[in-house]
DNA sequence: GAGTGGTCTAGACCACCAA
DNA sequence: TGGTGGTCTAGACCACTCT
């Protein structure tokens, strides 16, 4: 880097990699750095807001530029006990998962591509906030195909379009109850950087990329029987699965 | 948004979103945008800053400001079929695996941890380019205990401290005909922005974030037979995995 | 009130690309 | 060569936090 913003930036990196300065600590104030290296206001600016981009740091109005502080918790797929929800999946007591929207939907094409139904298929839409530790650390948007929620709510009398309807949490156990035991899911799992909303709910911080898990569940009779797609904040999480190497009747 | 930067940042977006920009137009020039919000250049360029922070645009130097296109390509574990290398997981022809390092090294304690040895213990280090299309799609970095690299030397004849042993290709292969057939790998995938260097070797733009992989292998017996660290450009790939609900033996 | 970072201006010069 | 974005300056005013 020969900008004079990239040089700055450069040794600020190092000496935050290298321990000089510690998760919490501050960088030095704008305008000492001004001095130091003889630039304006707007060359330390630049050479901050890289770090900021890179997830190193967090400026704060009034306080000062703070080194972040990088603790993400896993989430894990364990095949010998699948763990089938967010609260499940958490060791965390503090973790919750609030049903924020639920209602019945059209499929847009993609969805109904996911689910193997006609575009303009009824489903039921849920969108809910999964927490832990206070803060939102993933959002999770879920279509569910009418049969299964038609089946769902003959069964074991759960309404899935009604989100103060708390019965619903266990989604996989209703299915199993109520004909469509889950089998198999499958996880694509991507990254990309927040859009400005996604940044606002889960109060992200700058230079945070989320994860995107797009994922589809099928039952013992290969129906797809939901369709999730799941953004992560990358500072909270992360997501692991353990697979065997040999081939699926080999086990 | 109540800045002006972030107005023009938000009509940008919507139009971008809204499809009135296509992948690959051009944004107006940063002067057109000074005249029509009449601001100066700067507050044009943080505008500009902020959706290439997003991932939305690249500018570029004496072209424009380009509206970035998205096609990631899915990477999948197909548990009937364990794809065990690049090149297989890869549909692509244009699919390369380079070895760009290959040696001996002294585990440091994160590496040592992963394969359940002392810390300094001897292990094979590798690092791998993975490209596909022309860029490089994801860096692969390696640890092999020493028993197990032994062991490949000792039975097929490979040497895995020799980058140019071309030999090395399908690791888990070799490793079956050691004595070390792998049995479960575990992944944990996580998400950051890259560092400057990874940027450069990868030639990512700016506003993309990468996928950190961090697996472990075992055989049959239990043992580590390798971890490796993978950092993959998110532009660039998605990542699947096909997972049993059902408890181990239940299958 | 003192000190922090956030936004914005007007102008300058540089680096790169395409015609 | 003309137009693009990239860097940098000097100065101003604002918003926020802490004491």
């Amino acid at each position: 880097m020969h900008t004079k913003y990239g040089r700055i930036a450069d040794d600020l990196r190092e000496a935050i990699l290298g321990g000089r300065y510690k998760a919490g600590d501050k960088l030095p104030p704008i305008p000492d750095l001004m001095r130091s290296y003889d630039v304006a206001r707007d060359t330390v600016r630049d050479a901050i807001g890289a770090l900021t981009h890179e997830g190193l740091v967090t400026p704060l109005r009034g306080v000062g530029t703070v080194v972040r502080e990088i603790t993400p918790v896993a989430l894990a797929y364990d095949p010998k006990a699948p763990a089938r929800t967010w609260t499940q999946q958490n060791s965390d007591p503090s973790a919750a998962d609030v049903v924020v929207e639920a209602g019945w939907d059209e499929a847009d094409p993609d969805i109904a591509e996911r689910l193997g139904l006609a575009a303009g298929a009824r489903v039921v839409r849920r969108l809910r906030h999964q927490s832990r530790g206070g803060g939102i650390a993933q959002l999770h948007e879920q279509w569910i195909p009418e049969q299964v929620a038609n089946d769902i709510a003959r069964t074991p009398g759960t309404n899935l379009a009604d989100k103060d309807d708390v019965s619903a949490t266990d989604l996989f156990s209703l299915m199993s109850e109520a004909g469509h035991d889950p089998a198999v899911t499958t996880e694509t799992i991507g990254t990309r950087m927040p859009a400005p909303e996604e940044r606002d709910v889960m109060g992200l911080p700058p230079g945070v990329p989320v994860l995107v898990t797009k994922r589809t569940t099928r039952d013992v009779r290969d129906m797809a029987v939901e369709t999730s797609t799941m953004v992560g904040a990358g500072d909270r999480m992360t997501q692991s699965f353990t697979v065997s190497l040999r081939p699926a009747g080999d086990q």
